[in-house]
RNA sequence: GGCCCGGUGGUCAAGCGGUUAAGACACCGCCCUUUCACGGCGGUAACACGAGUUCGAUUCUCGUCCGGGUCACCA
């Protein structure tokens, strides 16, 4: 008979703590009833991914709207993938979207709340613990198995054919090992990982309620899973069960990738006398590769779109993903939106069991579109403010004209702005540069072609026309029946419906002869209204544009 | 390959045994209109397949197929 007590001292010298300290030291929080404790806790990859972003905002919501507690935690127990500073840009991008968490890690290398710390690497000696807790009560043993030894057991089981691979059973060599055994290794200084000592039934089904997938039921843990690698620190499965305990959460929001680890984990949480938290496991946020037209999981490397930060560099306002999320969270996030237009998007009532199980392609010209309506919204002050603040970081010589003359931005970026029918044109702010490159003679590319039904003798005998009677001064209705007046003498008719009529009788219509001036002035033959356009730019610029323009249609 | 999750129009999705199978985005057409955009109206387009259960299956069960995930001292 092992005596497990001896090796657990043996293994552990340096841990003198107990379990008890830890559930003293971190008792259980007292929340009102129903109240949600949530967690994020995500590698510190010194980016935040657009999935990430979508299970954080889960995991804020069923907090929020339980009256209960969501915290930052950071895992970063893998040293091969560790960088500097991992955490300030993911913190910078909840901060962006408005996402506060109520305690854990607040930014490189500080924190608060009382269940902390809050970061993988500082918990050694709680986790060390319980372990220790594990090897004195038979459930947890080390493991000698070399790289090369363990390569050779899964070559060994492929042969073998067996159905499940990992370490189990016949092929758990150091499971049984002797006290001597376990003695002599220690002495001889050979490295050891510190593994579970399963006692599942592989032929009995464990069922899991999940809270949004509803059962799932899968063959109990049998795989003496790893709980310590060889230099201390735990891996995911270890961490995730003795800081969940200890934190106390209550629903552990995670992506679906989990779910087939998960009864590895509930047989842990059991070994440890851990109650077992609820599970939810999201779906994932996926988008077509386009090499081979598969659906994948949005990837870093391959897809600029998987990082937040790529839609604040492209302009896109932060409002605009966080409601496309919310729709890919809650569906019928789109019609309480269309009911309470001006409510804070936290207030939406987030309902977990109204998530969708099957994983979502991000849709990016729904995201354009959500985008639209939420620029259309906002005054043309707040679209020069933020359009300002992008180009300052992204655009700086775009900033300087802008700063330039922010009276004539205001009012380009006016133009059919407000009421009830908004114009929705511009997606992302870095789109008002080129939308209206017209306003500026820095940006300003004439490109006179002519729609086909206009002859340029035409066009440029209305430019000549015009620029005799155009006036600054006139308002919106005088400005309009001076364009009319043009039509008459220069073959073509004031009445689109006369002309509609009797097609042949006319050179056009009303409509020609404004386009023939849209385009001479802005060189585009559509943009938003020419009489505030002109106004905007001024007298001189318009008849310079007026002049060169007719000269070009002459030759 | 084993295990797990998923499968309603191009996309996101309502639906929970009886519906003309919602809606949004995209696309097309018409209307409004000095252009464009907005807006309004309309249209194309879906229950993966096969067996059951049932008076009746998109809905329940099983099988098949397809897609995804997972089988590390990564998370």
């Amino acid at each position: 008979m092992n005596d497990s007590k001896k090796i657990a001292a043996l293994l552990f010298p340096h841990i003198q703590k107990t379990p008890a300290d830890y559930e003293a030291m971190y008792p259980p929080r007292t929340l009102p009833e129903g109240a949600r404790v949530t967690r994020f806790a995500p590698s510190p990859t010194g980016y935040l991914h657009v999935g990430g972003l979508f299970g954080a905002l889960t995991d804020y919501m069923v907090a929020r709207l339980s009256g209960g507690v969501t915290y930052l935690r950071i895992e970063d127990t893998d040293k091969k993938r560790e960088i500097e500073d991992g955490v300030s840009a993911i913190l910078e991008g909840f901060h962006t979207f408005g996402i506060e968490f109520d305690e854990g890690v607040t930014g490189f290398g500080t924190e608060s709340g009382a269940y902390g710390p809050y970061t993988q690497s500082a918990r050694v000696e709680l986790y060390q613990t319980i372990a220790k807790d594990l090897v004195e009560r038979g459930l947890a043993y080390p493991c000698f198995c070399s790289s090369e030894e363990l390569s050779a057991l899964r070559e060994q089981q492929e042969k073998d054919g067996a159905l499940l691979r990992g370490y189990f059973g016949k092929y758990a060599k150091c499971r049984d090992l002797s006290d001597e055994e376990i003695e002599e290794n220690i002495k001889l200084g050979k490295p050891y990982v510190l593994r579970f000592r399963a006692d599942g039934d592989e032929n009995k089904r464990i069922t899991l309620d999940d809270m949004v997938r509803g059962k799932i039921e899968m063959p109990e843990n049998i795989i003496d899973e790893v709980l310590l690698k060889s230099d201390g620190v735990p891996t995911y499965h270890f961490a995730h069960v003795c800081d969940d305990h200890f934190m106390r959460t209550t629903h552990v929001i995670r992506g679906e990738e989990w779910i087939p680890s998960t009864a590895k984990h509930i047989a842990l949480f059991r070994a440890c006398g851990f109650r077992v938290p609820k599970y939810a496991h999201t779906p994932q946020v996926l988008k077509i590769d386009e090499q081979d037209g598969t659906k994948r999981k949005l990837s870093k490397r391959k897809d600029p779109e998987a990082a937040v930060s790529y839609f604040a560099e492209n302009g896109y306002p932060k409002e605009a993903l966080l409601e496309y999320l919310m729709t890919l969270l809650n569906s019928n996030f789109e019609d309480w939106r269309r009911a309470n237009p001006n409510a804070d998007i936290f207030t939406f009532p987030f309902n977990l069991k109204k998530m969708s199980a099957s994983g979502a392609l991000f849709d990016m010209a729904k995201l354009r579109d959500i985008s639209k309506t939420v620029i259309s919204r906002m005054t043309a002050e707040e679209v020069y403010a933020r359009t300002l603040e992008w180009a300052q970081q992204y655009d700086a010589a775009y900033a300087e004209i802008l700063k330039a003359d922010p009276e004539k931005a205001i009012g380009m970026l006016s133009l059919d702005r407000g009421g009830k029918k908004p114009r929705k044109d511009l997606a992302a702010f870095s789109e008002v540069k080129d939308t209206f490159s017209y306003m500026y003679q820095d940006l300003y590319v004439p490109k006179l072609d002519l729609p086909e039904n206009i002859e340029k003798a035409d066009a440029a005998k209305i430019l000549s026309d015009y620029a005799a009677i155009y006036d600054a001064a006139d308002d919106k209705d005088t400005w309009f029946e001076k364009i009319k007046a043009l039509c008459e003498p220069n073959g073509f008719t004031p009445n689109v419906k006369e002309y509609k009529a009797n097609p042949d009788a006319f050179k056009g219509h009303v409509g020609d002869v404004s386009t023939v001036i849209r385009v001479a002035v802005t060189g585009r033959t559509n943009t938003p209204d020419l009489c505030t356009i002109l106004r905007l730019l001024g007298e001189d610029e318009v008849q310079e544009r007026l002049h060169a323009a007719e000269e070009f249609y002459k030759k």
